[in-house]
DNA sequence: AGATACAAAAGTGTATACAATTTTTAAACC
DNA sequence: GGTTTAAAAATTGTATACACTTTTGTATCT
């Protein structure tokens, strides 16, 4: 978290923050002066960051019409839900089969985490545990390669989530990770991946709703 | 594949296919000014293109001191592999549940494909298509999302890959890949499942060797 | 009034310029 | 001979300049 990091990866990270957090709507332009001005750098810099992003897939780029966030398409959402609940699914399996004596203390800290986000009506931070959950998992079995594409994943997933998780779901999402955790603890590796991949599911099916209000305020988006 | 990309979205695909077909080895300095030149643009576009190299872990940059061709280490090797393994055997249950006519088709003709090129004994034909077999199930299954993933992660592969896969290698995985399709055609999805991780860990295996003279000559390697 | 054409403004795409850092080269020293 | 120091060259990091495209605004025509 506490990387030194250049100023090109402040700008990927701020956006890419403003972005999954909704704070920067799905199809708001993305003005490179603004930006650039916001940030106290040259367009130079911006327009590293966002070729980054649209890597990324957060953003998508219009030649000659600039970067707007981006907007995925129903399709795209199912596919990456999909991607996730492979991976997420043998993932599990072998966290199960090598599970270490501190990973579950870690796990249940976490779902305290994100139980204690949720009582505090907490938007932001509810909505990054939630995510970080499963990122966790694979910084455990000491998997960087993993966690990056699962945080990858999980951050498209944000994107496409409904502006504000209704705080119902969240305590939903926290249960199901509380469960699976439970499930670990027994050893039960055909429940606990059973189970993951029902907690997917929900959070799929708890999307897909009407698209909301763009207000393009990018300046105060970013603050 | 024939898209209209932009310049620097050519010198990405350029440096790629350049360092995933080990025109490029492994720890060769990109200078930015040499691959300027190279491509007859300005370091401007280079630099967009290194940094792109650099998230997809093709590359890896240092402050101030340039960009160089990322060297993997085994644990990293191995972990990408591991992410292939949970990945593909969850694409491959789906694949076969979810089998089409025409799927079968492809897939035999991908492997005829593999197998006149490796006869030819050509390399890097060989290589693409190798990779490409599992690149070709996620298209068919419809899934650019995961297309997309798998592409990169077998980029990662064919860097890890020793210097040349052998040709006895090469038959062997193609031959993996023709018992793949039989047992699809059988629809008997554990056994496609099982014969997909098996084949995964044997091309794990049979790399991890030594490391290759760094020779270092940018421009005639990208010819 | 509405549509069209054209000029002005704003914005993107690329190259160049320049400061700051690193690498190389060469000389001085032990 | 090998190590240390210092200047020179090369390279990176960032900003600015400018051509070209898109967008916006305005006046003209029907």
């Amino acid at each position: 978290m506490s990387e030194p990091s250049t100023p090109t990866d402040q700008i990927v990270d701020g956006l890419t923050r403003a972005i999954v957090e909704h704070r920067l709507q799905p199809g708001t332009k993305l003005a490179e002066q603004k930006l650039a001005d916001h940030y106290g750098v040259s367009r130079t810099l911006v327009r590293q960051a966002l070729f980054q992003l649209a890597q990324k897939r957060l953003i998508q780029m219009e030649p000659a019409r600039g970067a707007f966030v981006a907007t995925p398409s129903v399709s795209e959402a199912r596919q990456v839900f999909g991607v996730r609940r492979m991976l997420e699914a043998e993932m599990t399996r072998a966290f199960v089969r090598n599970l270490q004596s501190d990973w579950l203390q870690s796990l249940q800290e976490h779902v305290a985490q994100e139980r204690e986000a949720i009582a505090q009506d907490n938007v932001s931070a509810r909505t990054e545990l939630l995510g970080d959950f499963h990122v966790r998992m694979a910084e455990l079995m000491d998997n960087p390669v993993l966690a990056e594409i699962l945080n990858n994943l999980i951050s498209r997933c944000a994107l496409i989530t409904l502006m504000y998780q209704s705080a119902h779901a969240a305590q939903h999402s926290a249960d199901e990770h509380a469960a699976i955790v439970q499930a670990m603890a027994a050893r039960d590796e055909a429940l606990a991946v059973r189970l993951m991949g029902e907690h997917l599911q929900h959070v799929e099916d708890s999307l897909m709703f009407e698209r909301t209000v763009p207000s393009n305020d990018v300046s105060q988006a970013l603050r």
